[in-house]
DNA sequence: GCACTTCAGTTGAAGTATCAACTGAAGCAT
DNA sequence: ATGCTTCAGTTGATACTTCAACTGAAGTGC
């Protein structure tokens, strides 16, 4: 990200040249990430998300609201995405019998097998790009400064409270 | 983004919470940046980017080609969104006279007063986000490790050299 | 000078995300 | 029990990104 460094609001020195580095950093990643994972595997970064936290969750069920708030999505885009999910019969959707406003999405078989079948090449891959070259110190650090910024962020705005 | 924990492939507890936090970082910061820009300049956080690189070059002109390398995007994402930049005159485009093949994008004065407009306002937003409470040797350790990182995940693929 | 290749960029189609509007269910106050 | 409000989720329209195919210009070998 090019910038205005004349403008005595900007950055440092220091900060800019950090800041073209995170920026740079930040907007590959992802797609760096999701690359491999439908090079791989045919399946998105987002999708492999939700796949992984039900494969976590207690029968491997969760409501709509419970997989958003894990994968700081809105609902709208995950209804979009379980739609397209289901279809492929990754996971399977139901009412909750005792509220008829919650919806459980719970992982198939065929899912919880995509799954299986792509956590290795993307841990591997993970684990390439970030902590393979990653002292613990700085391991540390990148994880405060995570949650920091996290925090400043706040919750998820889209669509979540209001 | 959770995870497959009994996977020897995988993470340990320490790089796992470190994962968490920091995938949701990278996963929110770029839609708060845009949602911020979107909202206060009607301009989405890619744009302001073309723009400020332009603002920065000789002549507030590049071709396409340095601005996808400088933005980090594709050339067809950049040819999309400078034909859209365009129709609101925010750049012009005109080829080389002396290679047909090159096209020179300018930034107009209109497309100068937009950024000047939004520039303060985003700069003031990516300081309260990040810079605001990281102290020098985070600051320093933030840049390495984004470093590192683009340095693992390489040069662009997409359509760039193919 | 002619075919072939590479280069720089554009285009259209298909997929995906975002936004606003909507639906039906539950809670609550009267 | 009836009307209002909130909740959980879905939907459709619109906008954007990505991918593959294409175009015309320049370079290369013969």
């Amino acid at each position: 990200m090019a910038v205005k460094p004349n403008d005595p609001k900007w950055l440092t020195d220091d900060e800019l040249a950090t800041w073209m580095l995170f920026i740079g950093m930040v907007h590959r990643l992802p797609s760096a990430l999701d690359s491999q994972l439908r090079r791989d595997s045919r399946i998105s970064h987002f999708e492999y998300g939700v796949l992984a936290a039900l494969s976590a969750a207690p029968d491997h069920a969760m409501t709509m609201s419970e997989i958003a708030d894990c994968s700081r999505c809105s609902l709208s885009r995950l209804s979009h995405v379980a739609r397209r999910m289901e279809q492929r019969e990754w996971i399977e959707r139901s009412p909750l019998p005792t509220d008829g406003r919650i919806t459980i999405a719970k992982l198939t078989k065929t899912g919880m097998k995509h799954l299986a079948a792509a956590a290795p090449g993307h841990a591997a891959e993970v684990r390439r790009l970030i902590f393979s070259e990653l002292r613990p110190g700085q391991l540390k650090v990148l994880g405060d400064v995570s949650e920091t910024i996290l925090a400043k962020i706040g919750p998820c705005e889209p669509q979540a409270q209001r």
